[in-house]
DNA sequence: GTTGTTGCTCTCATTTTGAGACCAGCACTA
DNA sequence: TAGTGCTGGTCTCAAAATGAGAGCAACAAC
């Protein structure tokens, strides 16, 4: 068995393990993964990377999100401690989201996926027309 | 306005005129984001970087994937050139799955993003459990 | 008083996912 | 020879997630 692959087959051996147990809800990775791999919340977080946000703000810088899938993206990254809301009692009273310190650690290790996309996703499109192509 | 956040915001700007084009195909990280993004396809990475699988085998790994979704996930990472798909003309025939050299080269990135899941799943819990608590 | 703005929530239609039955082809077994 | 199991699927139907859009309260501006 080689040794540089010991270490995943763990994970998945206390993944399988968990799961016997009845309880998936102790693999750390799904734990963390499931959450931040929704539609939405990928492309909120790197609008929060950049500069705080207010609700309506993200509503106009992602046009093609419903409000109620909003709400609820933000609410999820909250949840889980990504994100920081706040109201300001303005009139109406206004909410700013903000990354959390927590939040701004996990967005350095999820960046390096989305520089390898900025660089390869011509050719994840060309293996999908390829793919697609061969289907016919 | 801050150097350090300029990319990022070019970035979001550049997403917003595409979508303004009505082509939020043309964005790049959504392009890739979203199809590795599925509920199972972070698990499924992760095996498959171990070593290759067979589908039988998949199925045992991760218990509670529906044959269902595990064949169509396996379909959607092969459609954007992450995983191979190669038959045995073996009685019953059997197929098994591998990550190429595109999917390799990104599961290096996204990586990153396990092993900070592996490191910090326990703020994420802690912050969850208190989120829950206060809403009480 | 009419309209606009804020950040939501609620309802309902559509889409995605889950659970499980079914299938073909061959091997092994009784 | 009939039964059973293994392979990697597909098909159907129920359940869950999502999208589209209306409604809402409170206050400002006109």
């Amino acid at each position: 068995m080689d040794t540089t692959v010991v270490s995943a087959r763990r994970k998945i051996e206390i993944y399988r393990a968990n799961v016997g147990n009845g309880g998936l809800d102790n693999c750390p990775i799904r734990t963390v993964v499931q959450n931040i791999s929704g539609k939405w919340s990928a492309l909120l977080l790197m609008a929060l990377a950049e500069r705080p946000y207010r609700f309506g703000e993200l509503r106009r810088l992602v046009p093609d999100i419903s409000q109620r899938m909003l709400t609820q993206t933000l609410r999820d990254l909250q949840r889980d401690g990504y994100v920081n809301r706040e109201v300001f009692p303005t009139k109406p009273p206004s909410v700013e989201y903000s990354l959390t310190d927590l939040g701004r650690s996990m967005y350095d290790s999820i960046e390096h996926l989305f520089h390898w996309a900025e660089n390869n996703h011509q050719q994840v499109r060309a293996a999908r027309v390829e793919f697609d192509a061969a289907g016919d």
